[in-house]
DNA sequence: ATAGAATATTAGAATGTTCTTATATCATGT
DNA sequence: ACATGATATAAGAACATTCTAATATTCTAT
């Protein structure tokens, strides 16, 4: 509801994701960068593990977290931040706007 | 519980301004490109709206929606795509490593 | 005035995420 | 064996998102 513009944040789990797209990280090193609790972070992996998304190779008392999947995280994530700055218009929206534009063949529209 | 890798999908939220960077959508553009109904992208514009990210224009029985605040969302997207393919360890972890290394000295780390 | 297309509102159920607290496991160094 | 650091599990509350169904509003053309 009261939400404002500053406190959108991404979900955790895409954080996640997103941090392990740039290397392998262990818990403490996303509980440095995310702004959730050891547990919480630990319950995402737990998901994410089960889900098969990622895996982790254990160092010492570390768990070094990494993609296993990551072209289909890429499939998930490159999708949000495709930026086309320039074209304001897609081929797709065009077409639709002709087909509204032949079921009412209107005037004024530019 | 069981969700499976292929289920993972953004947020829909996310979608939609991920949609808007591209440039002014309407509610019928996003309906064809988003999985979800008219009415929860209806909705989802009305939160964003209220929480002033996101405007509309409205062109006949159209309403034109776009980014109001396009420098925070891409505050809010990019973050989630940077990749870095190369670089598996950033400067901030090697100095994480480096402190826990001083705290206890260990021989088998490579 | 009426119809149809586009969009919005409301309300409830179902599901998902986040947070909290407490406890448990495992590895390492002493 | 014990302490400590790193991680995991469990369970419930709080909150957010999604879905569904029904209904309402606005615009445009007839």
């Amino acid at each position: 509801m009261g939400r404002s513009a500053e406190s959108f944040r991404p979900p955790t789990r895409l954080q996640i994701l997103s941090e392990l797209r740039k290397g392998t990280r262990c818990v403490t090193d996303m509980e440095e960068i995310l702004p959730v609790t050891q547990v919480n972070i630990s319950q995402h992996l737990t998901v994410l593990r089960n889900a098969k998304l990622v895996d982790f190779a254990q160092d010492g008392a570390l768990r070094c977290y990494y993609l296993c999947r990551p072209k289909l995280v890429d499939g998930i994530l490159d999708p949000l931040a495709a930026d086309f700055p320039v074209i304001r218009k897609t081929k797709e929206q065009i077409d639709r706007e002709k087909e509204r534009a032949k079921r009412k063949p209107v005037a004024s529209r530019g």
